[in-house]
DNA sequence: CTTGGAATGTCAACAAGACTGACTTAAGCT
DNA sequence: AGCTTAAGTCAGTCTTGTTGACATTCCAAG
């Protein structure tokens, strides 16, 4: 395994070593969404209100416009999952004390159940890879994709990451 | 870094590293995605055409039926892309010869040069990732993606891996 | 050999969730 | 006072998923 580093012999760079990691890349993001889609399935919900619980709940007191930038999509979009989450009593919007043109966004006890449910869940899967792989793969898994991200979102991605440690 | 797969320590188990696995994997496939999507947009096609375009280019001659199990979607809902590609001349379909019911389906001139197109791009990304994060790590990315697939694509995916080599 | 069921694919209608564009309201800032 | 920013809304479109109904073809049991 030493000398597919070498010179030009670049064998893990080849078109066909590439192609495979897209299509791991597409299969494995089909596992990952699965669980919690099937939880979702069930409410009136899906993956969108899924994304929003999360990030909520990761980053309480966020306003509506880190949230949109964090999932990268337009406010409209975001405003229909989150005007449903806050009628059904999930997340709670307090407007800003600094600024009053600004709405924070918690999740509510109801909410917090839900997020828990649907993170188990995709925990639970990721919990199982991550101990089949092993930690050195873990690693490597890890840094592949920051590699991939859009620069701008690995510092997001970074933001989260320091804030939830 | 030896240490932490030992006893009961296993701290790359954690909810926090796995929340922050949770999110890698949300950041990077929106990364994976982007450079296609881009392309895409400009014409009347969207991620849906690229799957098909994608799988009908890896395994020429591949059924309908094969074709939405691998994609993961209803065959009305695949029908619907593929219509749009035959009728653009884009995708051929014919009649099998053994069994009449069945269609195989292959990239015409036109459908390879876009296919070609689509890949160039993301292949692009994928080896800039690969090379920057190293053959060791890539090999961890490629297990833990693997482990994190249903038993079932898991299968498809292999299948698609030895015909491609 | 016929007939009924299973498999394959197509057509139509609908829903979720994304988008753009235009507009309002409220608050902050120069 | 006037410009900008944050949030929300209304309307319309597009992609892509869904169900339901239907046509065609194959195969196997009577």
């Amino acid at each position: 395994m030493g000398d597919v580093t070498t010179g030009e012999n670049l064998l893990f760079l080849t078109d066909e070593q590439l192609r495979q990691g897209i299509e791991a890349m597409f299969f494995a993001y089909r596992g990952f969404t699965a669980d919690p889609d099937r939880i979702l399935a069930d409410m009136a919900y899906g993956r969108a209100h899924h994304r929003a619980i999360h990030f909520i709940n990761r980053a309480p007191g966020t306003t509506v416009n880190n949230l949109l930038i964090l999932l990268g999509v337009t406010k409209q979009s975001l405003n229909r999952v989150l005007r449903t989450l806050i009628e059904d009593g999930l997340v709670e919007s307090r407007v800003g004390t600094a600024d009053k043109r600004e709405r924070h966004l918690y999740l509510t006890e109801a909410g917090e159940e839900l997020e828990r449910q649907l993170s188990d869940a995709q925990r639970a899967r990721m919990r199982a890879a991550y101990r089949a792989a092993g930690p050195q793969a873990v690693a490597g898994f890890r840094q592949v994709l920051e590699a991939m991200m859009d620069p701008e979102m690995r510092r997001k991605y970074h933001a989260l990451k320091d804030s939830g440690t």
